[in-house]
RNA sequence: GGGGGGUUUCCCGAGCGGUCAAAGGGGUCAGACUGUAAAUCUGAUGGCGUAGCCUUCGCAGGUUCGAAUCCUGCACCCCCCA
């Protein structure tokens, strides 16, 4: 048994608890099961998870059980939680699909097979799904006095705002959530639950279901939710949320995402996100603010959760693709390794015969490949030094291409400016 | 209904018979610098294998050796008077 409230303390993932004093000491009395929910808005976790994934990850790694929820049955609601709008309600086919994406992900963060201490991944569907309308009210329902829902922050900020309503279905959402936990503590003895902070009032509510029902005394917690040092939602991109799925956010945009965060984020993120000791991490955090610029301290998170969430295979590719990226010359890859990299990377077929006799001219392949416009705005970049193939500079407008030129056997990185790639396959 | 002003290249905006592919700014694209940031500086910015040619200045005609620039008609926009 490990101190996991300390743990959770240094790296400061709490927030707020139901219990200061007693918390600490009865996780060390024994192993507890806890538990966190993960709605399944998507087919993919994203970073906005990654906190109470690593929570419980940390629970389990000092001796506890953990329990992740699937909200089969939840996400057919939406939580009005931290959310300003009404929210569409998710297909059934939907929600399925969406599960089944998220459990394969959670497979990396928690151990489902380590005895005792084995994670175990539910999905709320399987008990809420049988519920009958009648039975919830007269169960479940006449135990929440609706003065007291309407006190919750989730609750009141909704009524507040003069844009937006809350419907009944919303309204009733913490009823589903505060069953849950009251269903896990009767099923697998689960006793304390973790969420972000938005979560509280949920959880609060399930910690009082149980009171009532069951005169069990249960516990929560909340993290802090997870912003940037300038306010903004950390894990958003320009093109959206980084997904925690190789295939929705490569392994390269995902590790460039934590090179590029701030200095001031990397101590905070070190300490959420990675399974690093506390005496490394300050020495880590010490050796970035002697020397930013290295930007250690990034390289050092970007690692650690690259590997974490794609294995040490999606961490190689994302640093080799860095490398490349940030204009190493381009050579020893074969197709399958060149279309890993430039995944993202737009690209057009071309019959291999034009790189036969004269070749190809590089102009036309500029334009080709979509990084001109026209063949003037080709010429242009070349005379200006701004073209390259497989990451060498061109020198002349006059250049052909041949099948010298070739990265691999059917592919040319044509590249314009600083970082706007493009790839030319050659066809047979 | 009457009078006046406008419509320019991706955007704003100059041009008011030839020296206009059209000033200037913004944007964009390159280059330099840099910590994979921002700022800054430099260059480029209709098309075409380009000392040249072709297409652009609301639309259609016309005047002229020559029109973005002058004339006529049409369309749309703005302002003033009624």
């Amino acid at each position: 048994m490990q101190n996991v409230f300390a743990e959770l303390t240094w790296r400061r993932l709490i927030n707020q608890t139901t219990d200061d004093q007693h918390l600490p000491k009865w996780l060390n009395e024994k192993p507890r099961t806890v538990y966190a929910g993960f709605d399944p808005t998507a087919d993919s976790l994203h970073v906005g998870h990654l906190m109470a994934l690593m929570i419980l990850r940390r629970f389990q790694q000092a001796g506890h059980r953990p329990i992740a929820v699937v909200g089969g049955a939840t996400g057919m609601i939406g939580d009005p939680s931290g959310k300003s709008e009404e929210r569409k309600l998710l297909s059934v086919e939907t929600l399925n699909a969406n599960v089944a994406g998220m459990e394969k992900q959670l497979r990396r963060f928690l151990d489902f097979d380590c005895g005792d201490r084995s994670a175990l991944l539910v999905n709320n569907y399987d008990w809420m799904g049988r519920f009958g309308y009648l039975e919830f009210l007269r169960d479940i329902g006449k135990h929440f006095p609706v003065n007291v829902m309407l006190t919750k922050d989730s609750v009141k900020n909704r009524l507040d705002r003069d844009d937006a309503g809350l419907s009944y279905t919303e309204f009733s959402y913490m009823l589903l959530q505060a069953y849950d936990f009251v269903h896990l503590n009767a099923e697998f003895d689960c006793e304390i639950q973790v969420g972000g902070s938005d979560q509280w009032g949920n959880i609060t509510a399930g910690i009082d279901l149980a009171r009532r029902l069951r005169g069990v005394q249960l516990y929560g917690m909340t993290c802090p939710l997870l912003t940037k040092s300038d306010g903004s939602k950390m894990g958003k991109t320009e093109s959206g949320a980084l997904w925690l799925d190789p295939n929705k956010t490569s392994p390269y945009h995902f590790y460039q995402y934590w090179i590029n965060l701030e200095d001031a984020d990397v101590d905070k993120c070190l300490r959420f996100f990675t399974d690093l000791a506390e005496d490394r991490i300050r020495t880590v955090v010490a050796e970035h603010r002697a020397a930013p610029e290295k930007r250690s301290g990034q390289r050092t998170l970007a690692a650690e959760l690259t590997r974490l969430v794609h294995g040490a295979d999606g961490l190689r590719a994302a640093e080799k693709a860095t490398e490349i990226f940030f204009g190493a010359e381009i050579s020893d890859l074969d197709d399958g390794q060149l279309s890993a990299i430039f995944a993202d990377v737009p690209s057009k077929e071309l019959p291999r015969q034009r790189l036969e006799d004269e070749g190809l001219w590089i102009a036309d392949a500029l334009v080709e490949a979509g990084l001109a416009k026209s063949k003037g705005e080709a010429r242009r970049t070349i005379e200006q030094g701004g073209a390259y193939v497989n990451n060498r500079r061109i020198e002349s407008v006059e250049t052909r291409l041949t099948a010298g030129d070739l990265a691999s056997r059917s592919v040319m990185v044509l590249r314009s400016g600083k970082k706007r790639y493009a790839l030319l396959r050659f066809a047979d």
